[in-house]
DNA sequence: CAGTATCCTGTCCGATACTG
DNA sequence: CAGTATCGGACAGGATACTG
């Protein structure tokens, strides 16, 4: 039902390759982005995004389909709906933050264009990956992709043990 | 030169619609999934990710085009090359911590298949996001995108000002 | 092993016109 | 205002065969 443009990634059980499954295409990502800010209306999201409307229409029903968005009426006559943010769709800003850093740390050369800031200091903020577990920043050298409970036989080779304890045997 | 689907996004000047012209296709990111778990060579890359080669030929350009990736010679004859992740393309690893947290987070009802471990205590990570400034979480809530020094006049309008601000106008 | 060369298909997207 | 309907184009991606 959802236009997937590739099965594939969801065969591959990876939470990475689920993860782009579910967002899709990249309009996807950027009506994300004007949800989190706020935007719930139809022409809201067309004006700032300048999308042709059915194509907006499209991502929007697969967006709700996805689970990552809810259609809620706001008024029955004339019957109109605005797009709230569910719970996963908010889940996804981290995402978005990880994007942001990224696109201006590496291609933004006349500086940055639109900066996170903290809104009790006013400070740019840094947004980094910690471990909310020990509280530690994530390195690749200190942590690593290791199967899990539900891995598969794929995944086990793909992220089966670390180089060093293969090694050993 | 390089292959983009829509230029428009980088008209944008969005830090996050500019990453995403760069990372440009799905593929692309899986490749650097592979990358960062340390695969190099064509083949390894072809065998992990079932890809046609033809395809991953021109991803790989891409990437290389784009920084992401530096190729580089590693036997003269026959010509064999190897391809490295460069420091930009290293840095895009939060958001792949990002998409895996909220895979594992929201496509994975079965149990995770695959997790972030802490290397030194064999624990669970859950990877999240802080500001490296205040050490705090991020959050909607005490943090918010403002328009940075390179703002035009797009982005002001997006991101202008905070909603409770405009209100006192 | 590490690709290149062709041909083909899917579908995401854009433009435009129209409607309750 | 909030969409729907239709048509067309571009390009990523797939399949396959071939090469140094």
């Amino acid at each position: 039902m959802i236009p997937m443009r590739h099965k594939r990634f969801d065969k591959m059980e990876c939470p990475i390759a689920r993860s782009l499954e579910r967002v899709g295409e990249w309009w996807t990502i950027l009506i994300l982005r004007d949800a989190l800010l706020g935007t719930t209306r139809f022409d809201e999201f067309q004006k700032s995004l300048e999308i042709a409307p059915n194509i907006l229409t499209r991502r929007l029903r697969a967006m709700e389909e996805a689970g990552l968005l809810q259609r809620r009426r706001y008024s029955e006559r004339p019957p109109r709906d605005e797009y709230i943010l569910t719970r996963r769709g908010r889940d996804f800003s981290p995402v978005l933050l990880a994007l942001l850093a990224w696109g201006n740390k590496h291609f933004a050369p006349e500086g940055e264009s639109v900066s996170l800031v903290d809104a009790r200091t006013g400070l740019t903020a840094v947004p980094a990956m910690y471990d909310a577990v020990s509280g530690r920043p994530i390195t690749m050298r200190d942590f690593q992709f290791r199967p899990g409970p539900a891995a598969n036989e794929r995944i086990h080779r793909r992220y089966g043990a670390p180089k060093r304890e293969r090694e050993t045997k």
